[in-house]
DNA sequence: GCAATAGTGTCTTTAAGACAATATACT
DNA sequence: AGTATATTGTCTTAAAGACACTATTGC
């Protein structure tokens, strides 16, 4: 027990999804300080002496977002630590969290001020992100894509009430495939507690009005929907 | 940014799982020093200067287990970080990682010289550990059962070689149910690369000798091997 | 032969996938 | 009517589950 003890400061960061124009999108932040000053950043912030990094995380969503974290989903996606990942002292450690939004107005640029706004995932990767946000934003992105198969999160894209269309649409603009339409219903309306009529329907342009519907009770799919697995062609 | 910055100090605590005769058992540490001394706990160890929290669990596994991590399935769970989890000064936030280990021998009382000790699943569960070890217990456990479904971990619950009946014991003592072992044995060598035969046989007390296997390269399971769900009545 | 465990065959049931057909709106 | 979108029907295929049956060992 001779060895010192490490000390750090804790951070939890958010990738915080959305759907926007069918192009999966994501919320970032343009760094005013130093370390990456100017650079596009996911949202985060230091834990407070008094909650649980859990709670850091509600916190910064609901700063960025202005949603109230009870509605959202939001999970911890797993702990970034190597030792060089951030310059500061005393070490920054982070723990991300993935969170999922519907389509919001815009990121209020609350009382933080900070420069937020939504960027297409793709972009994001393209262009690079600060400290080790790129590997964080892939982990997170494809942890969507699997929790997808087994839970209800996909409702938490849309609005309270929704059409089986746009369910449709944010499992194929998350898994990249074409989906078939009545298949999809029948297997999304068979599933016990996923989603729930409201009695509504909502009118289209031209053409039969949608059901609308908002999310059921349950947290889990099953059996789960499983991505179609690419033909290693 | 006037609020003070929470600085913590960082563990990795491990949930070492393994099976000895037909049932799941964790390897306990009992606690040496306050708080909670004399208590039993999950075994864990400070992050240190140059090394991620990743690179912590692997070696406290290797301490614990004499195993190289290199081979065995180690996965974080999550972060635990309740302000009062931890009595001391300064704050104490643990991620907690899932290990996998096949029936070793004895767990070496290595350098550490802890008693450390495999205590059925069950019963740390009704004793209790220190800490919040029996959450942390009972989340990696779920995660096990999970992991059973999508990815090929249940080799590293056996030996280097070992026979499908071995296999198919690891399901039904970590899911806690019965499987047919035709539709078992059929499901495991049609899946591709998850065991391959070595050629050998391994005899049996009485009884046609069984073909042995090892942990072929796939590390996820297509299709997967859902979890029979348990019949709401 | 008998007991015991490993492994195969076959039938049934369930879920997934392809795709035709129908329903209900708007212009 | 014609177009567009939603929803239902039907057939085919793949996987899961039940369970009878065969295979190979020791005694």
């Amino acid at each position: 027990m001779s060895r010192p003890r490490q000390t750090v400061t804790l951070t939890a960061d958010l990738v915080i999804l959305t759907i926007r124009d069918g192009v999966l999108c994501v919320l970032v932040v343009e760094r005013g300080n130093e370390p990456f000053a100017g650079r596009l950043a996911l949202p985060g912030g230091f834990l407070r002496g008094d909650e649980s990094l859990d709670q850091t995380a509600a916190r910064e969503l609901s700063e960025e977002t202005g949603m109230n974290a009870e509605k959202l989903v939001l999970r911890q996606v797993g702990v970034y630590s190597a030792p060089d990942r951030d310059p500061r002292r005393p070490r920054v450690v982070t723990c991300a969290y993935l969170a999922i939004a519907p389509d919001l107005p815009l990121p209020a640029a609350g009382s933080d001020a900070r420069s937020a706004r939504w960027l297409p995932v793709a972009e994001a990767q393209r262009s690079g992100l600060a400290f080790d946000h790129d590997e964080i934003l892939r982990d997170a992105v494809e942890l969507a894509r699997a929790e997808l198969q087994f839970r209800t999160i996909a409702t938490a894209f849309c609005g309270d009430e929704f059409t089986i269309g746009e369910l449709h649409a944010v499992y194929e603009v998350i898994w990249g495939v074409k989906l078939d339409k009545p298949n999809f219903h029948r297997k999304v309306t068979e599933s016990d507690g996923f989603i729930v009529p409201t009695g509504g329907k909502r009118p289209t342009p031209n053409g039969r009005p949608a059901t609308l519907y908002r999310a059921g009770g349950a947290t889990t799919l099953s059996p789960p929907m499983m991505r179609p697995r690419s033909t290693g062609a």
